[in-house]
DNA sequence: TTAGATGCAAAGGGTTTGCAACGTC
DNA sequence: GACGTTGCAAACCCTTTGCATCTAA
């Protein structure tokens, strides 16, 4: 089971420190003046560990690799948990939310990205 | 400005033959079928031509670096494509576009994600 | 005592780049 | 002929891993 150490405390408490939504490096860097001698390596193995503990998440797709699309056109998509694959999801646009949001937040909105997560058919069964 | 070239044109069409939203190496094993001697930093240089062509998109935020939040509520994100700061996004969770998405296309939704893109408050002046 | 955690450095894996040769306009 | 493109290989960069050591329980 997991134990409790020093170094995951510390950067479980960087991370919740901001709302920089900050990178593994910048974690590390933020942990080393509490903790000099850190390894980057250990920032990275706890903070996978914080992700499956549900103390933190991962913004973005961040998918391993680029995938690319022969379709220009916005369109949402689905990506299957299990089998990895992209699907094209056939639902309308929402152009109305950039507005609201855009208007909420004071941004410049040009345009936004849905993908949905879950299981295909396929590995449903 | 840009030529023409049969490499080129053969890895458009080989991202437009398919809408399993291919990376730059399936790209690359398929061009190879008709271009035996390619490589696959043509494959790279190419796609990212392609793109700022219009002619392919990319799917997902792939960014190149994996950022972590402190908040693992779902929310949503705003990300300037300036200067590439992400913002979270005050906005309701759209739950039931889950279940009308599941039931048209089989699939099993978890979660989604959305992430808007422009320019934030400081990028616009 | 003992299995999990750490540091360090090397390895990985996808993507980018420098450079000389090549092809297009 | 000028300049964009290609192939090849090396360089990059972020992330992961192996291993000996350390440490929480």
């Amino acid at each position: 089971m997991a134990r409790k150490s020093k170094q995951k405390e510390a950067i479980l408490r960087a991370v919740k420190s901001t709302t920089s939504h900050p990178t593994a490096d910048w974690v590390y860097e933020k942990v080393k003046e509490e903790i000099p001698h850190i390894s980057l390596g250990t920032v990275y193995r706890d903070l996978k560990l914080l992700k499956q503990e549900g103390e933190v998440s991962e913004v973005g797709l961040t998918d391993t690799l680029s995938r690319f699309d022969g379709n220009t056109q916005n369109h949402y998509h689905f990506k299957c948990e299990q089998c990895a694959h992209i699907f094209d999801v056939d639902e309308p646009l929402d152009e109305e939310i950039n507005e609201r949001v855009a208007k909420k937040m004071g941004f410049k909105i040009s345009h936004h990205r849905l993908v949905f997560y879950g299981l295909c058919q396929e590995c449903q069964s």
